[in-house]
DNA sequence: ATAAGGTTTAACCAGTTGGTTAACAAATAT
DNA sequence: ATATTTGTTAACCAACTGGTTAAACCTTAT
């Protein structure tokens, strides 16, 4: 009997968790709509996750370990620093385009409980800005580029790539772009936002 | 006898809804939470308000309408784009760091429900691009800056602006900054981002 | 003084919420 | 075969939540 010999139970809890905590947030989520979307019932996610809020962390720290990676290519790889720059710019639109929801997940999360992201730095993987920072001086040094806080730069390159994403709202009412546009206007930044960068640190 | 003949009891409510709505957002905000801060009945908040959404609506309006008219004189001044970019720079972080709940609150909630910025734009005074674009498109005619989308542009200052407020946890566990080194890494931005913006868009 | 209006309160209410339980089913071990 | 463990369910529960109500309290006009 075909009998849906379906994923684990589990998994399935996670990605309707998953769904519903990153539309809703912790405070909005239900339980029983984390249980109606996984199609089991609710009973099964306290026996799998005890709680509400360990369910919770679990998802979360879940899509933390998506973005980790992509923050680490750029701040640890030996590329010179316009590629690092483009290599981030393009990879994390891409993947932003498809996962719409998680910036903004993370960041109202981490701002609603701000000891949230002590227990993350002791995840093995968790970005550090030492590379980067030498990376950053040493071609200042060489001429390369013109002097700046490698720490400033390391923020405005976050700020350019994240903000367009948990900015939507805004920047679809300011700039009167339906869903089209704005998806269009993203997808421009891949380039704007590496031009916009480049220009404003190199040597002219 | 001094029976504290208090402000508005209105006023005392919108004051104490808006400290518990802009630190708990719509969801994790409690109606008993506001009376408490108030210090006054919870029916009272009926009384005045009707419901939590329409108390929402309101510190949501009076939040947002704290924002406008910077976004405005950016936006619709003569001054030069330079002097622009600077003003608006220097204004928005130093009024920012006395409201630090402002952006994610206001980010956050738009987010949360799509069709809640309808309502804003129909208000007198909401912010539009148009004159924007023709300042930008001038100073590249002229020659005076490089060929750049004005709606780039303008989502990038917003960007460079926003984001370190709204990513504040983040920013402080990728640099190792605590809370004073972090006033100081946002009040550095003053000068990082006017300059930032303003080398990218010189003509060299 | 007192009637009338708005203001404030304590007590209450029905619906919702995260979480539990006891019984049942399916798989696994003996 | 049958005992044991693991997975699943419906029903239940106590706590909480936004909202209501009826009575009391002021203020003010008459």
């Amino acid at each position: 009997m075909s009998k849906k010999k379906d994923k684990n139970t589990e998994v399935q809890i996670l990605e309707a968790a998953k769904t519903v905590f990153q539309s809703k947030g912790m405070d909005g989520a239900r339980m029983q709509e984390i249980a109606d979307t996984a199609g089991i019932n609710k009973a099964m996610l306290h026996y799998y996750f005890r709680s509400k809020q360990l369910l919770f962390e679990a998802v979360f720290k879940n899509a933390f370990s998506l973005l980790a990676p992509q923050l680490n290519a750029i701040l640890n790889d030996d590329s010179s620093l316009s590629v690092k720059i483009t290599n981030f710019t393009v990879d994390y639109n891409t993947f932003m385009l498809k996962h719409p929801y998680l910036p903004n997940f993370i960041i109202q999360e981490l701002n609603r409980n701000e000891n949230f992201i002590e227990k993350l730095k002791e995840t093995t993987g968790f970005p550090t800005l030492d590379k980067f920072r030498l990376k950053v001086n040493e071609e200042i040094t060489k001429g390369r580029i013109i002097p700046i806080d490698a720490d400033q730069l390391f923020v405005n390159i976050l700020a350019l790539n994240i903000f367009p994403f948990i900015g939507k709202p805004l920047i679809k009412a300011f700039a009167n772009q339906d869903e089209k546009s704005y998806k269009t206007f993203v997808d421009q930044r891949k380039t704007a936002v590496v031009d916009f960068i480049i220009n404003s640190i190199k040597k002219h």
